[in-house]
DNA sequence: AGTTTATGTTGACGCTGTCAAGATAGCTGG
DNA sequence: CCAGCTATCTTGACAGCGTCAACATAAACT
C-alpha cells in the first residue's frame, strides 16, 4: 500500500537493511508483469526506493539478478514436484499424469518465470550463477531418475535408453508448455486433453 | 567484400533502389549472428549504408522487419518439408523419422531464426503481420494434416483425437528443438538417437 | 577511537527504438 | 517541358536502457 519501502517501521535510514531480498521480491513481480525485457533495473530501484545503481552492490549485473529470481522459481517448482511425487496412494500412471499436468500448470501460471528458468537468456549465453546451477542441475537430473523409476515400474518402455527417453518425454512437456506460454497454443482449455494424449503415447499399460 | 552497398554498379544515388530486400537480407545475417536482441536497426542501417531512420520507410518498426525475416524462414522450411514429404520410396515410418530429423536439423542450423519463427517475440505479443500469418498458419495447420494421414496409414494411434495428437507430437519435436537451441541440451551428437526414441514412442508398427 | 568495509548516491557514457521536420529524386499530369 | 506530388532518404532530438567511475555515508572491526 505504501509507495515508500517501509516494511516495518521507519526505514528512512541511509542503509536499506534488507535490500537484496527486497530487490528479488520486487523484481519477481516486475518479471511477472513485463517479462525479462520489461524488467528494468532502473524502474526496479525506483520501486524499491533506492537509487539506480544501488542494486549493483548486491548483483554484479542484470544477469545475476535474473539468476537469483530463477533460483526461487526452481525451489518452488521442486516443492510442487515432490508434493505430487509423494502421493503414494495413486497408481504410477495417474501419478505421471498429475506430474505432467502440474508441470504445465506451473509454466502456465508463471509464464515469464518459466521462460527465465528454462529459456535461452540464462542457458544459451552460459551465464548461470553457481548457486543457480546448484538448484537447477538436480532439477534436470531428477527427470532422468524419475524416468528410470517409471521404466522399472513397467510404465514406460524398458527397452529405450533411459537418458534418451527422459530427454524426449521432458522435451514433450517442455515443448507443450512453451507453445502455450509463447502464445502459439492460444487455447488453454485443452491442456488436460493434451496431457492425457501424451500419457497415452508414453505409457504402455492401461 | 565491399563495405559500400554496391551490388551492381554506382549506387551512390540518393535513393537506394532496392533497400527493402537489402534490409531483409542484411537483417537475416545480423539475426543469425546476434539473435533478436543483437539485431539493431541502427547497425543494420549502417551496414546497408543508409541513415538510421531510412528503414522506417519500409518497415513501421522493428517488429515488422522481424516478421519479414520470419516469413522467409517459413518459406524455406516449407520447401525443406515438402522435399522430405515427396520421397515416395520411403516407408511411412522412415519418412516420419526423416521429417523429425529434418525439422530439428533446420532448427539447429538456424537457431536464432527458429527462435524468431516460433518464439514469443512475435506470437506472444500478437504482433504478427498479416503476410506472416498467411505463411505461418498453413505451416501450423500442415502439422495436423500430416498427423491425420499418419493415423490413416496406421503409423500413429487412430484412437487419439487428431488435433491433440498433432499438438503433442509437434510439441515434442518443438520442445527438443528448443532445448537444443536454448543451450539446455548441450550435446548435439545425440539428436538422431533422440529422434529414433521419439519415433519409437509415437509409432506403433515396427 | 580510528580505520576499514559495506552500502547507497549522483554523474556520465554509449547504446537502443522511434518520432518530427527538412531535403532530394523520381513520377505523373498538364 | 515543367510544375507539383509522392516516395524516399537525411539530420536532429528524446526517452529509456545497462553499467562504470567517483563520491558519501554508515556500520563494523581492530
Amino acid at each position: 500500500m505504501d509507495t515508500k519501502p517501509e516494511t516495518k517501521l521507519e526505514k528512512n535510514t541511509y542503509h536499506h537493511g534488507d535490500l537484496r531480498s527486497s530487490l528479488v521480491d520486487a523484481a519477481s513481480n516486475m518479471l511477472k508483469e513485463g517479462g525479462i525485457d520489461g524488467l528494468s533495473l532502473r524502474k526496479l530501484a525506483d520501486k524499491v526506493g533506492v537509487s539506480r545503481t544501488a542494486p549493483y552492490h548486491h548483483f554484479k549485473d542484470k544477469n545475476e539478478l535474473l539468476c537469483a529470481i530463477a533460483e526461487g522459481g526452481f525451489s518452488r517448482w521442486q516443492q510442487d514436484a515432490t508434493t505430487i511425487f509423494n502421493q503414494h496412494d495413486l497408481s504410477p500412471r495417474e501419478k505421471y499424469r498429475q506430474f505432467i499436468q502440474g508441470y504445465i500448470a506451473y509454466a502456465a501460471d508463471n509464464p515469464e518465470l518459466y521462460d527465465l528458468m528454462f529459456g535461452r537468456t540464462i542457458w544459451k549465453q552460459n551465464t548461470a550463477t553457481q548457486s543457480l546451477r546448484d538448484v537447477a542441475y538436480p532439477s534436470f537430473h531428477q527427470q532422468v531418475t524419475m524416468t528410470r523409476q517409471w521404466q522399472q515400474q513397467g510404465l514406460m518402455p524398458a527397452g529405450e535408453d533411459t537418458l534418451r527417453l527422459a530427454q524426449v518425454t521432458w522435451g514433450t512437456i517442455h515443448g507443450i508448455a512453451r507453445l502455450l506460454i509463447d502464445g502459439i497454443y492460444a487455447d488453454r482449455s485443452h491442456i488436460d486433453e493434451m496431457c492425457d494424449c501424451a500419457v497415452n503415447l508414453f505409457c504402455s499399460e492401461h
